[in-house]
DNA sequence: ATTATTATTGCAAATGAAAAGCATTAGCGA
DNA sequence: TCGCTAATGCTTTTCATTTGCAATAATAAT
């Protein structure tokens, strides 16, 4: 869970900064950018600097609270860890993310002959493409 | 194919500098990042600038020629596109690159519902982990 | 071949996300 | 409550990539 008492326990203070920035990634279940993560903070406390932003979102990837994505190359986009793994459909007309449940990495595991002596740490998927409504609209 | 012919083709002027880049990222077939194509050139052109890699690049990925590949966050790697689709596994230890054939996004289409109305273009999977040598060293 | 046209280049300057330096502030254990 | 030091805010820096623009060179026209 991410929650002051994750902090806690990873010795780290449990700051107004910190719970608000946690509290903002936790409600909107979403993709959030640094960026939308700060505008979104500085309603309530309007003096966080992006910095802190930054570097609340650096410790929660190391303690493994949020992940990072990659959905385009500008900047990254950060959720809260989710339980199963799961990955992203990026529509490049509309920006629609789709997500899906689907242990990839397992299945590459399973059969992909290279990757039997490799430690898979980290699978990402990223796809990219029209979604139903995009494409209809497109022709 | 990767070629005088193919800018020709496309109503792109064949300059020596383009010839030049497009001769390093052929002849060399790993994955090469702006600057290490761009170091390569200067040996031949002193005189060449960085933002013309950068653009032809972009050009070349644009024609399809190039892929552009996300192996980290700093900087892009680019290959000659490959016939068959394939993923790479990247060790975080040697930084060693692993490449296999699978097609994914054949699997991913068939198998995931979510994609089913989807147009996928690009699959682009992003593995980390360690390899076996970096795994046996690391313990 | 020579000239005209305009895509490309090189250089310098601009961008923009992310990180870093540092003095100030504020958690938290004693 | 006090003191230590992590965390913050601000500013500055970094660094890959992009852009503006005058000079250059590839191609088309003559």
């Amino acid at each position: 869970m991410i929650s002051r008492k994750t902090l806690n326990v990873a010795g780290k203070r449990v700051t107004n900064q910190r719970a608000l920035i946690m509290e903002i990634i936790r409600q909107r279940e979403g993709h959030l950018d640094a960026d939308e993560i700060y505008r979104r903070a500085r309603e309530k406390e309007p003096h966080l600097s992006l910095s802190t932003v930054y570097r609340t979102l650096q410790m929660l990837k190391k303690l493994g609270l949020v992940e990072e994505l990659h959905f385009d190359e500008e900047h990254h986009h950060y959720e809260v860890k989710p339980s199963a793994e799961h990955h992203h459909l990026i529509c490049l007309g509309c920006g629609r993310v789709i997500e899906f449940n689907r242990p990839l990495s397992r299945y590459i595991k399973r059969n992909i002959p290279e990757a039997k002596g490799f430690d898979i740490a980290e699978t990402e998927v990223r796809m990219s493409g029209y979604c139903s409504k995009c494409r209809r609209s497109r022709k």
